[in-house]
DNA sequence: CCGGTCAATGTGACCGTTCACATCGAAGAC
DNA sequence: GTCTTCGATGTGAACGGTCACATTGACCGG
């Protein structure tokens, strides 16, 4: 390539891409006649249709978006909104939101807020926004993006997962209660009456639900409660917990919020010279494709993530078509391992 | 359809976001005014620009992205051909791309080719290339792109990591050789002689750079070399690898490809009921942030996935604009944990 | 045989921005 | 005082699609 900086008056006309106009040139129509093949309009003859596509074939036409966004004013893009994508349930999720907005013809652009606070927020939500997408699905730590999309009153259609708040048609109905009640009554069933909650933050939504399932299985069952504990998601902040709480031994199991904090706990029970699952029994959540392989492998509750991610953009588009299709609830399901057993007392 | 349009009260444009134009009526100056203040050109009286400014305060004008990349036929976005999404490293070199390219005013979209298949990688290109992204990072296996590459023959400049072919100017050097001979080395100072190594994807560049260092090493150090074994990644993987391996036990420690892999083996080894390290050695490649909580806590090459992100995309904005930035090589680093020591015997 | 409907196609405007070029003073240069 | 330069701004035409509307035959009913 040459390196004609800022000249460059000679090329530049010269090589723009084939235009919708150049294909009609070539094959003896009017531009429109070409854009109603490409919106395949029905009232085109078929020979006509046929030397059409071999122009545009010919010339290598790509439609180009940016003119057709700007005409009918609809991007045909999504945005995600995520924070973390390093974990394995938001990765995998994203992965097929974006596998399903393909299929549907639409692009997806995401936006990252690293920090959980409101200004990152607003500013993800702002790129986003910039980039004139019809439509958001929103992964991420849903209290303080709700106070974001308040405070910028959001003008476009929006998805994020069910809360146990009302959300209505906003929301895709994964039924973390359900699984979290599983996990803590599976516990339960096996004899323990001192279970702890490692619980994620309370700014996910997730988080709330899997804690709110727990308590509510526990009362269910007369077992008496103890406070949660509110950590991070990560396997360190399992281990420091883990640690911290082996000190006192007032616990025979764990239900932990996702699998890389029940790992951190479990590295802790060892090192504390105790055994999971006979001093103590482990369950986590989300069934990441390593939990099998822990030690023990762990009893945790299985979700579908590209289920998730599928329904958010079924829902999304749905609303941006000004429906609301509201599928089942998706129902996360126990799946029982080694880490956990009978109290060994 | 139904065709519920507007009956013709009021006027339609009402919806229309506010243009150039609305600001330059407010600010009673001619839309090129507002133009250059948008892109600022230097020649703008500054009680001008304050008035230019407020005006699009006051509509709360936001620029159009699709018009000005229809007319100056740079669309601002970059592409990121990915396969997996859901692991660690990739995940956060993607996560890092978007802030890096977000911080240089462009924009991100991913497309996934789930599927190896060259098809599905074309596909995904395909749709890239219908964005008119302005280039492509690429985070797959890299040998399948390539050929889909020449297949298509792309013409936006692409950033991949550096392999040991000759990729030149398109590629971000990470030294994943250095990182693969210093867990070998670190094996074979502990005393091991015969050492397996769990490779990855061969049509991965990472997986193949890392084969070549264990190998380098072995033989610059005239231990006999085994045959890797060809992973696939997954700690389902390493598991069964392992279970088989163990079968002879003609080895005392295995270097694997990645963590998860790693995480596979050592659940194998305590199946077997053997120990790591006692028994056998592990070193994994990546760090991602679990691996201290294995079990044991993992000896592995850690390698910084979130500068790897930002490299390629300052690599690849340079590409665009005609230069060919190439900062120093990215060079892994060896985390000695508890999954190695010397030999029993 | 004539008006009407409809399938198939064409015409010109328009979307919101930038680009090339024009204009118009004011400030030096001589 | 006139010419030139240049800073500050304006004008109209793209860019590549779609939209609303016009046009043309062919067919059909009465």
């Amino acid at each position: 390539m040459s390196t004609e900086s800022t000249d460059g008056s000679a090329g530049r006309g010269a090589d723009r891409a084939a235009s919708i106009r150049d294909v009609a040139r070539l094959a003896d129509v009017s531009h429109q006649t070409v854009s109603r093949v490409l919106n395949n309009h029905p009232s085109i003859r078929d020979t006509t249709r046929d030397r059409v596509l071999a122009a545009m074939e010919q010339l290598q036409y790509r439609p180009n978006r940016a003119a057709r966004a700007l005409v009918t004013s609809r991007s045909r893009t999504i945005g995600i909104l995520t924070s973390t994508r390093a974990h394995y349930g938001p990765s995998t999720s994203i992965q097929s939101v974006e596998a399903a907005a393909r299929e549907a013809d639409y692009t997806v652009v995401t936006a990252n807020a690293p920090h959980p606070d409101e200004a990152t927020i607003v500013d993800a939500f702002d790129h986003l926004i910039d980039q004139a997408v019809e439509g958001i699905v929103i992964i991420a730590p849903q209290v303080r993006v709700f106070s974001a999309i308040e405070r910028m009153n959001l003008r476009v259609p929006y998805v994020t997962l069910q809360s146990t708040h009302e959300l209505g048609a906003n929301a895709v109905h994964v039924d973390q209660m359900a699984g979290a009640r599983a996990a803590t009554r599976h516990l339960i069933e096996l004899g323990h009456r001192s279970i702890y909650h490692l619980a994620g933050p309370q700014d996910w939504i997730e988080a709330e639900a899997r804690m709110r399932g727990f308590l509510a299985e526990m009362s269910d069952n007369d077992v008496p409660t103890t406070a949660p504990i509110l950590g991070d998601w990560t396997a360190d902040f399992g281990y420091r917990a883990g640690t911290e709480l082996l000190r006192f031994r007032d616990f025979t199991a764990v239900f932990s919020s996702n699998d890389q904090m029940a790992l951190g706990l479990l590295h802790a029970i060892r090192d504390a010279g105790l055994d999971c699952p006979r001093d103590i029994s482990v369950v986590g959540f989300d069934d990441i494709p390593e939990a099998s392989h822990f030690w023990p492998p762990l009893t945790t509750v299985s979700q579908d993530f590209a289920e998730i991610g599928r329904r958010c953009v079924e829902l999304l588009l749905g609303r941006i078509a000004g429906e609301a299709p509201q599928g089942p609830p998706i129902t996360p399901a126990l799946i029982v391992r080694n880490s956990t057993s009978h109290p060994a007392f």
